[in-house]
Formats: C-alpha cells, sequence, structure tokens
DNA sequence: TCGCAACGTCCTTGATCGTGGTCATGCCGC
DNA sequence: GCGGCATGACCACGATCAAGGACGTTGCGA
C-alpha cells in the first residue's frame, strides 16, 4: 500500500507538507505554489489515497453515516435513501446502510457500529426497534436524527407532514362528492397515526362531514392485512364510495381485495393511495397518489445529523417543500350515488 | 471515549493483557482465570469497545464488506442482501451497502471505499459500472466476488442457474399443452441472457417444438419496455398462448399491458415469471413464478469473498441449491387453442 | 540436602500501523 | 538582528504483538 511516506518521499518533501496538500492547507503549513504542485504530482503518480483507518483515529471522525430503516427494499425509503446520500455525497460522507431487522438489540451489526467510532452518527428511521436503539445511541452520545414525527423526548427529528398529505387525499375525494371515505392502513403505534387521522379529520370538518369512526381501520402495513381490512368496509351494511390507502407499499392488498370483490375501480369504488412512487405508473389499476417530499426529508435529516456533529444546534424540523401534490392517474371517479 | 487503557486501569494490568482477552489469547500471551476475570469485570464496567479505527490500522482489515447492487429496492436483490448479511453477521463483518448507481466512476463514494482500507472486499451485483469497479478493484487488488455468471476473464463469481430456471418455467407451460411460447424481459447484455436463452431452447428442444426467434424480447427490466414488447408480442399475427416474463420486478410492466389490451389471465394467456418474491401472492393476478435460490446465492457469496480476503483459494460456484420450483398461483392454464 | 541452571507461567514493555497537528529550525530579505 | 515564510522532526491517536522480564518451580549433580 502506498502512504503519505511515499508520497512525500517521491515529491521530496515532508509528510506534513503532503497532508497540507491533501487536506487543502489547514493547518499553519505553507508551501509554495511548486511544492504543491510537486506533491500533487506525486500522488497521482503513486495512485495515494489517505488512509481510512488512520485518519479517523486521528481525527476521532470516520466521515460514515449509518442509515437505519425498517425494510431496505421499500421504494419509498429508497426514495428517503437517496435523498440522504446525494446529501452525504456532497459533503464527503459515506452512507453505511441498515435494514431494522439487522439491528435488533444484541446483534452483531449493532454493536460493531455503535461506540466503536465506525459511524460519526446515525439516521433512524426505524419503527421496529426505535426506542431501544435511540436510547443506546443517547447513552453513547452518538449524534442521531429521527425522520420521523417527533417523540416527546428531546431528540431531534425531520417529518413530513403526513396530516397534510392525507388531508389532500380527503380533499380531493370530497371535492369529487364522495362524503363515506375509509381511510385503511397506516402505522400501529399512535403518534404518527394520530398526525394521519387528523389530517383526514380536518378535511372532513371543512367539507362539512361527520367523521365515522367505523370508516378507519389502522392495521399497518403488510399487504395481507390491509386486504382483510378493505374485505371488512366493503361488506359492511354501509360501504364507503371512496378509500385512502396508507400507503402505496401495502396498497397491493387493498387493491388485491377489491378487485376479488368484482368491484371496479374507479366506477364503483375511489381510491386515493398515500405516497407516490414511479412504479404506480405500471401498476394496473393505476393509483392516484398523494407525492410526498420524501427525498427531500433525506436529505434534510442528514444536514441536520452533520450539523449535529459538527456541534452546531439544531432544531426538530417539518419538510414541507415541495408541498404535497395529487397526483392524478385516473382512480378517482365523481361520486355516483 | 474509554480506551483499553482505562480498562487496564482499571483491572491492574497492562493494555495487552486486555487485547489478549478481547481476542481470546491469539497472541502469546497467557493469563491466570483471575486476571481474565477481573478484565472482563473492568470491560463491563466501562462499558468498553473496541475502537474501530485503531483496530483497523493495527490488522490492516476493516471487517467491512462493500456491496453493490443495481438497485437498493429491488426486492430480489433484497433477497441476495439478506443472505449476505446472515453470512457476515455470522462471521462478524459489517456489510457496507451501495447503489450501483452511488458508484459511478469517479465518483466520491467510489473513492472512498475503494483503496482506503475502507473495505476489505467487494461483492458486485452490478451491471452498470461492473466493469469499471472491476477492473478498478483488480488494479487495487481488493478483492471482490461477482454475483453473476461468470464473465470472460478470471475474476471469481458466483450465480444461479439462470437457464434452469427459465428451463423450468418453459417445460410447465409445454406440460400444458403450449407450443408458442413467448420470453420477454431478461438482461440486454450477452453473457447472461444467452444463459436463459439456453435453457428456454432447451426446454423446447426437449419437447420436439420449434424455437421462433420472434417469439423472444429481451428487452431489459424496465416495466414500460416490457409493456411495450408484450404489446409487440400479443399484437402479432401469430401470438404466444403462453407468456416467460424475466423478471418479477418488472413483471407488473408486461401484465399491465396484458390487462389493457382486454386479456383474461389465465383463460386467454398463461404467464409464468421468473424470480419469486412473497409479495407474489398479493400481487392481482397473482402470477405463477418460478423460485431461485438466490439469498443462498448471496450467503455464498460473502463465504467465497471472505476466503479470499483469508487468502484462500477460491472457485467460482453455480448455486444450484434449493432446487427452481415452481410455486403455482395459477395464471396458467392447458392450452385451449 | 543444597546450589544452580533450566524451564514454564504470567505478565509488561516498547515498537508499530498511517495521519495530522504542533513546534522548532533554517533561510531569506531588510 | 529581526520578522516572516517554508519546511521538517516529532508525537499522539488506540490497539496489537513480538520480545523479554520477573518470579516460581523443577531437575540434576555434587
Amino acid at each position: 500500500m502506498t502512504t503519505i511516506k511515499d508520497v512525500a518521499k517521491r515529491a521530496g518533501v515532508s509528510t506534513a507538507v503532503v497532508s497540507a496538500v491533501i487536506s487543502g492547507a489547514r493547518g499553519n503549513v505553507r508551501m509554495s505554489e511548486a511544492t504543491r504542485l510537486r506533491v500533487e504530482h506525486a500522488i497521482r503518480d503513486t495512485g495515494y489515497r489517505v488512509n481510512h483507518a488512520a485518519q479517523s483515529l486521528r481525527l476521532s471522525r470516520s466521515g460514515v453515516i449509518a442509515a437505519v430503516v425498517p425494510k431496505i427494499a421499500n421504494p419509498v425509503f429508497e426514495l428517503a435513501i437517496r435523498g440522504m446520500h446525494a446529501a452525504a455525497e456532497e459533503h464527503g460522507d459515506v452512507l453505511l446502510l441498515a435494514d431494522a431487522l439487522w439491528i435488533e438489540p444484541g446483534s452483531h451489526l449493532m454493536s460493531r457500529i455503535v461506540g466503536t467510532g465506525m459511524v460519526d452518527g446515525v439516521l433512524l428511521r426505524s419503527t421496529q426497534w426505535g426506542n431501544e436503539t435511540a436510547e443506546e445511541l443517547t447513552k453513547r452520545s452518538i449524534p442521531y436524527v429521527i425522520l420521523q414525527n417527533p417523540r416527546p423526548d428531546d431528540s431531534v427529528s425531520v417529518w413530513i407532514d403526513d396530516a397534510a398529505g392525507i388531508g389532500l387525499a380527503a380533499t380531493h375525494l370530497l371535492g369529487l362528492g364522495h362524503r363515506r371515505i375509509a381511510l385503511v392502513g397506516g402505522p400501529l403505534v399512535q403518534i404518527a397515526s394520530s398526525a394521519r387521522l387528523d389530517g383526514y379529520r380536518s378535511a372532513l370538518r371543512a367539507a362539512g362531514v361527520r367523521f365515522d369512526r367505523s370508516l378507519i381501520k389502522q392495521v399497518g402495513y403488510e399487504p395481507p392485512d390491509l386486504a382483510t381490512a378493505t374485505r371488512e368496509l366493503l361488506g359492511s351494511a354501509r360501504p364507503p364510495s371512496a378509500l385512502i390507502v396508507d400507503n402505496i407499499v401495502a396498497a397491493s392488498g387493498a387493491i388485491a381485495a377489491i378487485l376479488d370483490l368484482g368491484l371496479r375501480i374507479p366506477d364503483d369504488l375511489s381510491i386515493v393511495v398515500y405516497q407516490d412512487l414511479p412504479a404506480a405508473d405500471t401498476m394496473r389499476p393505476a393509483p392516484s397518489t398523494v407525492r410526498m417530499p420524501v427525498q427531500q426529508a433525506g436529505m434534510r435529516a442528514y444536514t441536520t445529523l452533520r450539523r449535529m456533529i459538527d456541534g452546531r444546534r439544531v432544531k426538530s424540523a417539518l419538510v414541507t417543500r415541495p408541498a404535497p401534490k395529487l397526483i392524478d392517474r385516473g382512480s378517482t371517479a365523481p361520486y355516483a350515488g
């Protein structure tokens, strides 16, 4: 392996000068232009790369950020990850992705990345082991940002406006004349779901429609669970004429249930799906969706974490831009009575 | 941060003893049972964790493996990643996941993980920048394993039997009496696609059916491309009665095209999709699929790479167990024409 | 039985990995 | 002789390991 010494020898200078060239002369080391060029030439010739271990050891920072999401293959999280990655790349950090399943308490990965200095901070979008992980991080005083509605404690969060998103879906359907609008899916945990429910209720209230608790099914994100919940809703005495599905990853379950009952979309039932994906275009029926600034939230979460690591003060933040947008793919129709 | 020195001081021994306790006395240092217990106690009391940077620097190995896949959110790759992760976790390694998009030549991530000693090796399942990356790795003599059909060069590969998988799909349809079976999707690059094509042709040959080039559409993995190809096939003068779709992630494109044409599955057209996923159960229509040992291939790729890193001799390997299996979800019917 | 060397056990010391920052030194012009 | 600039020697970062030291035990010959 070529080290900084090899480069120094080749350029005929000391290692301090090479170090200064690499870092853009951040110390008090000055050098002539000629020297700098000679060093840069030597770096190119030898293909020298800074040794990551030595650098982290010396600086006590690794330039690696861990990102923990509940499920890596979830395309909505992929958007968030893409945002985090873009921001990290720009700053020069590397993202260490982990599925929440991998970091269950006591897992090897958890103990390898926490407390060993392997990562400078953690981006946490995890429902599963979120609390245990957050506690562990706090105990070891490792900076972290939670990608989710803020929790009661004083940890830092970055989140998107679920209330506004669900509210937009409801408003769209109300505008088409629907009055019995069901809401199916969504998290089982209390905090986040209440935001979604709030958005739904506010939209109804604004339209002067009475809230009916029986039209709400918060059953989590597993397609089979959504299928069951959807069947129950549609099989009830007074079925809804429209459906808001939270969210797009599990929507296949709801859609399957609808088609299995012989109902047509949007003729017999209008549906709007919360969260948008490029893949929605090739789903059949193609669902109208609400597009949220997920990628932007990922970027914001990273920049917030970066500021924390740099010792600057940060606040939790709600990401509202671009504003939620309804993407119409024709899965909704005016209420036909 | 607590270091090995703190632990040593607390236990009243030198750092070398602590190091020996941690590593299970791999060096030439012996100690009494009492001393070992005292040290272990001190480690527990202080919550000490080995500093990753210092350890990597000293041992010149990081215990981190990079895994590069074309698209992280691809659920088939997720299976492979899960296999890699399980195997890595068992050995004590950490996986650094990267989307191929992130490592385009000259990207920051690429230069950070290659040549800096940040990772001990790379698992490469990448079509996009695969060649450039492989070259770079070879140049820097970083061990890597390619998760794909072997290439002409002498790099190490681990792959699954695409020929057998596609062959199984074809055989199933042939057994139902179909004679005009189309094959749509699949990679655009030559090497892998020929294996798939071989499987298809062998199955036809075994059944005494003539190969018809016009029934093959190798158009890559984008759903819209599959939709177009499927429309062309079904709109031709002599349309197929059955369709093999490669693969499940892009299958939505083909299925959308079929439904858009007003055709019913399996009444008007039988389809089998290559590669299986849990999510296939909630797709509508639910496709019959061919399940491949993808996760096992991921594990095998990791263990192979691990052996390379440890300096042992390895060979490319075809993962055949469990054997490809056809999962019947009712999307195929006997030939009625 | 005693003395001394040889040996074994348990542990410590010090060098080392590659970087980065501090500080001292040398040199130049004035 | 002095200020300022360019440069290089040196040490710390934390963990590991080879070398070796302290101490006790054993073996063996006198």
